[in-house]
Formats: structure tokens, C-alpha cells, sequence
DNA sequence: TTTAATCATGCCAGTAGTTGTCATGTTTTT
DNA sequence: AAAAACATGACAACTACTGGCATGATTAAA
């Protein structure tokens, strides 16, 4: 075997041990001790953080945690995964800031300068805008290990009445319009609750859970379900028509009809209800509502509050 | 010099150059054409796609585009990139989809057994939300080509009144809630408008351009910045102070009082008040505006609105 | 058709690199 | 003091690499 393949697999090999004594390369490898010491050397110059701890008990120490085999990537692949990073800057918090930065940083040193130009214009030409929040979430990465490790979570939340203590089981993480949400079982309301990870004001990991849960995507999936089903049928203007294809929850539901005008005529579940009533508020005489009557009364309700608190204002 | 450290620097020049003869390297690197067709060989069996071309004018080709030297990662770093992949995942078209892919192929692959768990865990544990979009955009690349060689275009776009023609200068493409959007200079009114990738139907590349434009982050802060100054005044109670805090446009203006109830004052640009007057409508009686009066007004009339256009259905 | 420019491959001897063994030190723990 | 580990040097045996030469095959140009 050649000596490069045999350095990549001892690479591997005490990359992975952390410790390690020369004896245990010689045996697991079939080399002389010797040669082990040579190979060591070698590794250390080619960058390897290994150091030697002398005396009784020594052996070699590697620092770094558990290497990858080398990869080959080309250029347009590198680009790609800036690109990707680019995606992440507009987040305040991420859980891998410190990974993103050594990776990109051992991405963009092995550019050649052409390369390098093509990134950084990359970076002037494209962007991933989020309103990037202000938001301090530094509990995001504790939050994500617990959900991985399956444990229960004692946490103080920042709620609506003031602090509260809750006992949960956490379910996930996601990222929504540049805040950090986690779905987690609440034990003592017995049922599945939405935490904005940034109101969680400290954590205590309590025991790893036996119980099966539901993961993220079912959560997901779940929560989009009608549970209330009830009939949405609106009649749309042109630009009635226009705005709603712009609007996630919608743009589906919308039939066009010949003349540009459109209508909705769909069952939706009826706790969204409150989620798109500010669309229908702000489209106003463009969209007529038909159905449902509770739609018509939240905007009637609106309206008539708004009026009454800026009447003495004329 | 070490045999690996010539295979590698060869392996760098002929994946740059692509097209070369044995004589070539010989000469470039002082070696026997003999030993060059042994390196060759080499390098072939370590899965570069290198093909030979026999007879005069013969000579060597590389398939793939231009690679990078070896790059070692560490576990971790190559989780933050699978991490940061996913976040791309919620789009329906993105510039890069098959080197993205093929990157992520290599990674994962060279990934030992229990990592691949760990990444498949985070893949369930975590999520970037966004709306996903059915709506297609097929042209984003092109656009981000054209937007980057610094060309003009002529695109055939489709806006509020139908499908019109428009020779523009891209400034750049940016994503915001899933969809694509492209600020560029229209070269018929002689301002940067803003388009969405989606709604162009076809685009035909002309000359490059000369003139120096805005680049897209000073797009981004000039599109920010207050051209139309007007004083936002706006009395809070305790949950207006929730919901305003929710808001990214909103968070930072938001003063808060001992009693938790608060207040808004602070110079807007008179623009995002068609952007902000749904929150406050939504807000209701927690958020009393006392400033402007345009904004009032907006409130009122649409509230007006609402009722004539439901009165009857009581 | 011939010739020149290529790649492809085998052989061999000389050179360069790698390995194992032995020897000698040093450091630290028992 | 002994044992277990790293550290390093010398040297011979071994292995791998290299260049040169020869031969063949393929293709394009003269």
C-alpha cells in the first residue's frame, strides 16, 4: 500500500481516537514503531493539530474534531456553498456560526483569485433579504441539542402575562421571516405549543424521554390540516386577483375568469381565519366576501373599532 | 518533491487548462514525457475524468470544471454545510441546484455512518420555514448571469396591465418570502424599478453596459433611507407593545414604560405608511396614533369601506 | 502515401525514498 | 529505580520512482 493512502487512513484513524500511543498505530496498521513516529511527523507538518503528551501514560493527542477523507470539490460546487452561506446572513443567530466561518474560511483560501473575484461579486449581486432582527437568541443552539437528544426541558418563557416556568418536550426548530420558533409538548396543558426561541429566558434539561412524539414534518404537516373546515368564497377584482396570487395562503385558491376578475371558493380551516383577515381588510372594495359570515364580522368589528377610536380625531 | 505534492499541482493545472499534450507538463514541470503518462494514469485511477485524444493533434481533456486542492473538513463544518443547504431547501428554483447537489453528494458520501445519522436527524429536527411556492422561475439563473457580466437587457415582462417590453440593467436579484425579486435600472423612465424574476417571460441579452450603476446592498440602504421624513406618533398598550416588538419595521422605535405599556415616536419615510397601516388596523384599540394624520385617515377611510360594503349583508 | 505528432506500454538500470532495527536520550508515573 | 511513553539519529535492506529507449497505434497534415 501506497505510503499516501496508508497516512490518509492513519489520518482518519486518530482523528477519530483523539488518543492514541505509538504501539496502538503499530499493531492496528502493521508498521514498526519507528515509522509510526515518521508518520506523526508528517501528519503534524501537513497541519494536523497532534501534540505528544511525554512520560508514563503519554501518547498523542489530536485537537480537531473528527476529520472528513480529503474531497475534491470544482469551483462552481465551492460557489455553491457560499451561496448558501450567503442565505444564512441575515439571520442574527444560527447554531453553526463558528463551523460557517472556519469552513468558509478553508473554502475561500483554497480559491484561485479569479475564483475569489467571482465570489465576492456574487456576494454584491444577490442577497437573501430578511428583516434581520435585532433579536438576541442565544439559547437557539442549546434548544436544537435537547430536541436532537430527545430530552425534556424545564424552561422560563416570556409570555403574553409575564414569566411563566413550563415543562415541555421540545419537538423542533425553524426559522420563519427571521425568527426562531420551536414547537414543543406542553405537560401540563397535555398538548403541542408554539415558543418564540427568543422569549425563552433560560433553560433546565431534565430527563431524556422515553415517549414518542411527533417530529417536525408531521408537526408540520399537522398543523395545516383543517381541523374546523369551513367554506371561504370571496369575489376578486382584477386587482383583487392580483394581490391575493401574491399571498401564500391564496394563491392556490384563486380561479381567474375571463374578464381578469377572480373568485375564491375553497374550505378552509377556520382558525385561519384570523391569519388572512388583514389581506381581505386591506384589499377592501377589491374583494367581496360571501362567505364565511365570522370573516365578515371580524372585518365589521375592526372597522368599527378603528372608527370610533379616531372619530374624536376629525 | 514529493511525488503526492506533484500529482496535486499537476492535478490543479491540467483541471484549469483542460486541454494539454504530455509535452506540456513535461516541459512545465521538468519531468520525462514517460513519467507524465505515468502521472496521467495516476490521476485517472484517482477518478478524474480525463480522456486522451489519439493521433496528431491529439492531447489530453479534463471533463470537469476547474477543481480545488484537497480540502480537509471536520465533521462539524461539514454538518454546518449540509445546515446550511437545508435553508435553501423551501425555494423552488435557486441558481445553483445541480452543483448543490452534487456538493452535497460528495459530502455526505464521505461521511462515516454515524454522522450521516446526525445529519439526517438535524434534517428532522430543523427547518427554515417559508412559504413554498408553486410559481416556477425558470430564468433566475439567466438573470443572475446577466446581472453579474455587468449587461443590459430587453425583457418581455408581465405586470398589473399585461405584458409589456422593457430594456433594463439589472442591479441584482434578491429573495424575500420566497419569492425572487430583481431591483434594475429601466432605461425608458430613468429609475431603478423593481421586478419579479417570475413574472418575466423571456429575456434577450444586449450590449454590455459602461456606465456604473448602484450595486445591490447600495440599492438596498438607499431604498431605506428617509425620503419623505413624517413623525409616527403612537400611543401603546401593553399588547400593542407585544406586537409591535413582533415587528421588523416597528421593533427598534417601540419605547416601553415601567407599567409595560408604551410608545412609538420616531421620523418615518411617508412611504411605509401604506406598508405599516395594517398593522395598526390589526392592532386595533391597543395602539391610539396621534401622528400623522395620513395615517388616521388611511385607517378611517378603509374602515369606511369595510362597512358600506357589508352593511347590507346584516 | 508518407510523415509528423500524439498517446500507450513494456523493459531496465540508476536513483530516490521508505522502512525496520538498533541505539541512545528524555520525560513522567508508579 | 523501573516502566512506559515520546524523540531522534544512523544505517542497511528494501521498495518505488524515474528517465531513456524501443515499439506500436492512431490521426491529421504535407
Amino acid at each position: 500500500m501506497s505510503k499516501a493512502k496508508r497516512l490518509l487512513d492513519i489520518l482518519l484513524f486518530v482523528s477519530a481516537k483523539k488518543k492514541f500511543t505509538a504501539q496502538e498505530i503499530s499493531d492496528e496498521f502493521n508498521i514498526s514503531i519507528r515509522t509510526v513516529h515518521r508518520y506523526i511527523l508528517d501528519l503534524s507538518d501537513m497541519g494536523l493539530p497532534i501534540y505528544a503528551e511525554q512520560g508514563r501514560n503519554g501518547g498523542y493527542r489530536v485537537l480537531t474534531s473528527r476529520l472528513l477523507p480529503p474531497i475534491l470539490f470544482t469551483e462552481d460546487e465551492a460557489v455553491s456553498i457560499f451561496f448558501a452561506f450567503q442565505s444564512l446572513l441575515y439571520y442574527r443567530d444560527l447554531p453553526f456560526n463558528t463551523e460557517i466561518k472556519s469552513a468558509s474560511h478553508k473554502l475561500y483560501s483554497s480559491l484561485q483569485e479569479e475564483a475569489k473575484r467571482k465570489v465576492d461579486q456574487l456576494q454584491s449581486y444577490i442577497a437573501f433579504w430578511n428583516p434581520k432582527r435585532a433579536i438576541e437568541t442565544p439559547l437557539l443552539k442549546a434548544v436544537l441539542e435537547v430536541a436532537i437528544e430527545n430530552k425534556n426541558l424545564h424552561i422560563h418563557y416570556e409570555s403574553k402575562s409575564g414569566t411563566t416556568t413550563k415543562h415541555i418536550h421540545p419537538i423542533g426548530v425553524y426559522a420563519h421571516d427571521g425568527l426562531w420558533y420551536m414547537p414543543a409538548f406542553d405537560f401540563t396543558k397535555q398538548k403541542i405549543l408554539l415558543f418564540r426561541v427568543d422569549r425563552i429566558l433560560s433553560i433546565i434539561e431534565s430527563e431524556e424521554n422515553k415517549e414518542i412524539f411527533v417530529n417536525l414534518k408531521e408537526w408540520f404537516s399537522s398543523t395545516y390540516e383543517h381541523k374546523q373546515p369551513i367554506r371561504l368564497h370571496v369575489l376578486l377584482s382584477s386587482e383583487g386577483v392580483r394581490q391575493c396570487k401574491s399571498d401564500p395562503n391564496l394563491e392556490d385558491l384563486v380561479v381567474i375568469k375571463e374578464d381578469g376578475t377572480g373568485n375564491i371558493d375553497s374550505i378552509i380551516d377556520k382558525g385561519e381565519l384570523n391569519f388572512i383577515s388583514p389581506l381581505f381588510y386591506r384589499l377592501g372594495v377589491h374583494a367581496q366576501i360571501v362567505e364565511p359570515k365570522e370573516l365578515i364580522n371580524i372585518l365589521r368589528q375592526q372597522a368599527k373599532d378603528i372608527l370610533s377610536l379616531y372619530q374624536e380625531n376629525d
